[in-house]
DNA sequence: TGTTGTTACTTGAGGGCTCAACCAACTGGG
DNA sequence: CCCAGTTGGTTGAGCCCTCAAGTAACAACA
């Protein structure tokens, strides 16, 4: 512990910022999880996998692809596509190709979900996000989340490579 | 549904803000979490009930005034306070005025666990969240969060909120 | 061919959150 | 005093997530 560099502490305007901005993402991702769910009875990641799948060509979308486009691991996908083959929403369907692979296909009734589920939630993000801010706030807030995004994606990468390293034994 | 206004949808712009700002959260969010629960063993709201009570005065509140501080519903904080009990983190005391009422008192193991914990996690808010922003852009994403905070408080609950900024002073 | 490694996905256990129901104690009006 | 209404807090069920382990199929190569 003795050689470990000493912490670089926030500043009180950081801190400041940090709790503000804490909070915020904790009231808006109340809210709006709690709306979807109270109006369409599905929690925001299940919304987001229909909106996905929606987009894609043919409504069909591997597992894998699907995961990436979410955001989520590949174990959360599968349950989540469990519960929505259950609830009717999407079907899943073998790779003729690859027999390891799985599709995942919106169905009528998964499309007719978000269909439904839309115009509220949509309601809900403006209200909750941009009615409050400027034009100016809002274009500030995109290249303030790319900046976040961009920094945030080669770490993922260099975690993982420091994994791999650690596995082999180090050099 | 002939009766529903319109629904007004989100512009190009809007909607790509609305995605990387959808994204850069999840992203903050996996990695800050992530790096709490692998360094720390503890999941985040643990971390802030931990913070809060620390910088309460006598390190004890009570379980209604420790809820609204860190956003919680009492039953969440009612399940988490027992299993940070389990873990010696913290005490309960019984409210001698109000027999219905809880206290929750920070142990020293709670107040090490935290100290422990804390540099790792500050860090890593540094480096995901302040380090690829400008200070221009700190000052920005500040005033955005207050903006949405304040349109997302419920007026019932501005009363509350002056409350949680007397706790420290007040005494 | 077999063997080793990787990729695609699933599964189960365990933990945290929400919701609704609950109990117990305080409050206020008759 | 009584009794309804409210408040403070807990509890259990059900759901979602993560983590680790497991299965099955592909790929590379001796």
């Amino acid at each position: 512990m003795g050689l470990m560099s000493e912490p670089r502490w926030l500043s009180d305007e950081e801190q400041r910022v940090w709790r503000d901005f804490s909070a915020a993402v904790s009231m808006l991702r109340a809210h709006l999880e709690g709306q979807l769910q109270r109006d369409s009875g599905m929690p925001h990641t299940y919304y987001e996998v229909l909106v996905v799948l929606s987009e894609a060509p043919g409504r069909v979308l591997r597992m894998s692809d699907l995961a990436l486009a979410t955001r989520s691991s590949r174990s959360r996908l599968s349950h989540a596509i469990a519960r929505m083959e259950a609830n009717g929403w999407v079907r899943r369907e073998a790779c003729p190709t690859d027999k390891r692979g799985a599709f995942a296909h919106l169905t009528p009734g998964g499309l007719a979900a978000l269909e439904e589920a839309a115009p509220g939630h949509v309601e809900a993000v403006r209200a909750s996000l941009f009615d409050p801010l400027t034009p100016e706030q809002v274009k500030q807030l995109g290249e303030i989340s790319s900046a976040v995004i961009a920094n945030l994606t080669p770490r993922c990468a260099e975690a993982a490579r420091e994994e791999l390293e650690n596995l082999d034994g180090d050099g």
